[in-house]
RNA sequence: GCUCUGGUAGCUCAGUGGUAGAGCGCGUCCUUGGUAAGGACGAGGUCGCGGGUUCAAUCCCCGCCCAGAGCUCCA
């Protein structure tokens, strides 16, 4: 006796009739058989399910390909999975975590004695491509808690994460040949799906992320469905490799640290030009419609009292100690802002002022965790491109589109391509709702107004008002958080700030915090990477490199230089070794333009000018027409 | 902060229970060069810091410092 028939609709809007118990399978197969081949996993009712379960009633129902970024999620789940079997075959008493897709690939943990070695890694992976090979079925099951409970009685952590699910909710569990796992899938159809994977790192990891636990230890691994994905991706993480800031940085001289200060920089003659380059052009931006103030380093706990920051970021300051009480009371300032609060308290303001921009470029003291430090991507001493609006509330469309097109020129500047996120009114927040509508509802238009994309992370905000976050995709393709605009309506309260109305009455200011390049390290970093150290002309520490072919025209170059030097433009003269030596040694040092004077430069007042990167080709032309080219270059901020 | 790994010449790294090596860089001399490394000689080390084991420690053990990777993208 047949039971009645489902109905599928597929996002082209065609029905599919099919008996019951079909599966998403069953649907690609009766599209064609190049479906069948390609289908990874399908999404029924807007939710990602296997190919092999069976479709509960009529569903809206749309098969995965690999082209699909949501089948490669499920694609590396299973590979999560397919790593954890292979450990247990080679370690049975490995007790096993999470093991989830994660944005580059997966991981998973294990609780083990020992962390794992190279080696280790090495027979898993071998052991994986057997389990892929033995194209084990993934089988979903649907168990009772109680099922469960004994399935992974040998399971602790298991058993830990099934306490938690309610006496009435779904609890499945996946079987792939010898290995059985708790999750909620889905997965591929079976490991033999599983081709082209790389297994990376080791690392240890709590135990659901909480310090408190048990050190688990992690293994971190990424699949691709196609070779040549696989391929780049792994080409990708050496370019990064090859990139990083903190080889280059000691490569090319820029910056060092040293224990007695951990995470913060010393810079070099040329790491300083860099960074005194980069603050410039922060500074020039800045001159016309910013106040640029100074501010003390130094405060007592009574402004971190009034800001918050005594309560609840104590933790992360450098406390100091005060000889006249005796006590360490004071803190270096992990933020400019309430030395901006107080400033603007200083004077009353009129609301003809507003809005009213304060930069300040001073030196910030956070004390991160010694675990946390990275080369100049997380460090304790650093410096924002930090500003505070102060502004009417009827202001905030117009300043945060004049704020936002101000961010985005910056990037604009280096070839940074930007995305923007609208960050929401989160859960817990300060004000009423009303406020927030206004706030968030102003924001919105000032986004619209761009005319450009962003999107939205709601509840993303923070708790004091919405934001917009800043992001930009360097020459690799990584993204990186920078700039921000945030409202803040909880500030003006806590420091009693008001400005006087057109009815002669105090009102409330608005305060928007706005930073850029967010701190000066971490731009230089990022920007390190993003031009491999080869920087364009007008930010590299040194422009030219004069090379004279021999001693004799030494003099030469040196009036040469002489002349690029009054024109501003950062230049060295090289005279000691072989002239192949030293056009190598400017090539490896990433030097913009090598200018050689020989016998006929100097003769005829020429210089033959050498493009970094170009080998070969160059160019002889008279020196002033050199000098004429490199300043303009160097004005206009070229990017090559 | 915690776990693991590392710390040897300015840099990159090799090495050993018997007071240490390479390449690059640096210095001197020769060479005076035409577009990615000319040659010779030489200087340079508290083997991260402190303690312990040992006849003897850079090496083994303990502590500390610094660096690197990682520390929920929740079955």
């Amino acid at each position: 006796m047949p039971s009645d028939p489902i109905h599928i609709t597929l996002p082209d809007g065609k029905v599919l009739e099919l008996p019951q118990g079909s599966t998403a399978a069953d649907v690609a197969a009766s599209i064609g058989p190049g479906l069948a081949k390609a289908a990874v996993a399908a999404v029924v009712n807007g939710e990602t399910v296997g190919l092999m379960e069976p479709i509960e009633g009529d569903a809206e129902l749309s098969i995965l390909t690999d082209r699909d970024p949501a089948a490669l999620t499920v694609l590396r789940h299973s590979a999560a999975h397919v790593l954890a079997t292979a450990v247990r075959e080679l370690r049975p008493g490995a007790g096993i975590g999470f093991g989830p897709a994660i944005e580059e690939g997966f991981y998973y943990d294990f609780d083990v004695d020992a962390p794992f070695t190279p080696e280790d890694l090495a027979a898993f992976e071998q052991k994986m491509a057997e389990v892929a090979a033995a194209d084990q079925p993934f089988e979903r099951r649907r168990v009772t808690k109680e099922e469960a409970r004994d399935l992974f009685s040998d399971d602790p952590l298991k058993l830990e994460r099934l306490e938690e699910f309610d006496d009435d909710e779904v609890i499945t569990v996946y079987e792939n040949g010898p290995f059985l796992d708790l999750c909620k899938g889905p997965h591929v159809p079976s490991t033999g799906r599983l081709k082209h994977f790389k297994l990376l790192s080791g690392a240890g990891a709590y135990w659901r992320g909480d310090e408190k636990r048990q050190m688990l230890q992690r293994i971190y691994g990424t699949a691709f469905h196609k070779a040549k994905d696989l391929e780049e991706h792994l080409h990708r993480l050496e370019e990064a490799k090859r990139r990083d800031h903190r080889r280059l940085g000691k490569e090319l001289g820029l910056f060092q640290f040293h224990p007695v200060s951990p995470g913060a920089a010393f810079w070099t003659p040329r790491g300083t030009t860099l960074y005194n380059t980069l603050e410039r052009f922060v500074r020039e931006r800045q001159e016309h419609d910013f106040l640029e103030v100074k501010t003390p380093l130094l405060y007592t706990k009574e402004l971190w009292e009034q800001s918050g920051h005594w309560g609840k970021y104590r933790e992360n300051m450098f406390l100091v100690l005060n000889n006249e009480t005796g006590e360490h009371d004071m803190s270096l300032k992990p933020m400019n802002c309430p030395s901006h609060y107080l400033y603007y308290a200083s004077a009353k303001h009129s609301y003809r002022e507003l809005p009213l921009r304060y930069v300040t470029l001073d030196v910030l003291h956070r004390n991160e965790l010694s675990g946390a430090l990275a080369g100049l991507t997380r460090v304790r001493q650093f410096a924002q491109d930090d500003c505070h609006v102060f502004l009417r509330q009827d202001q905030i469309v117009e300043e945060v589109t004049f704020l936002m097109d101000f961010i985005l020129g910056h990037y604009d500047a280096f070839g940074l391509p930007s995305s923007l996120t609208f960050g929401t009114r989160p859960e817990q927040r300060i004000g009423d709702d009303a406020l927030w509508d206004q706030a968030e509802a102003a924001l919105r238009e000032a986004l619209e107004s761009t005319g450009r994309e962003y999107e939205v992370a709601e509840g993303d905000g923070a708790f004091y008002g919405p934001k917009i976050d800043f992001r930009v995709t360097d020459s690799i393709g990584r993204q990186w958080q920078l700039g921000t605009i945030q409202l803040d309506y909880n500030a003006p309260e806590r420091f009693d700030l008001t400005y006087v109305g057109e009815d002669n009455a105090p009102h409330r200011p608005v305060v928007i915090h706005r930073a850029v390049c967010g701190s000066f390290e971490r731009f230089i970093a990022i920007l390190i990477e993003h031009y491999a150290g080869a920087f364009p002309t007008w930010l590299a520490p040194e422009q030219v490199r004069l090379l004279p072919i021999s001693e004799k025209w030494e003099d030469s170059a040196r009036e040469f230089a002489a002349e690029l030097d009054a024109a501003r433009v950062r230049v060295a003269v090289e005279g000691r070794e072989t002239l192949n030596y030293r056009i190598r040694e400017a090539e490896t040092e990433k030097i913009p333009y090598m200018a050689v004077i020989g016998e006929r430069e100097a003769a005829d007042g020429t210089v033959a000018v050498r493009k970094r990167g170009a080998g070969k080709k160059q160019e002889v032309m008279p020196r002033a027409d050199f000098v004429a080219r490199i300043t303009e270059e160097i004005r206009s901020r070229a990017a090559e």
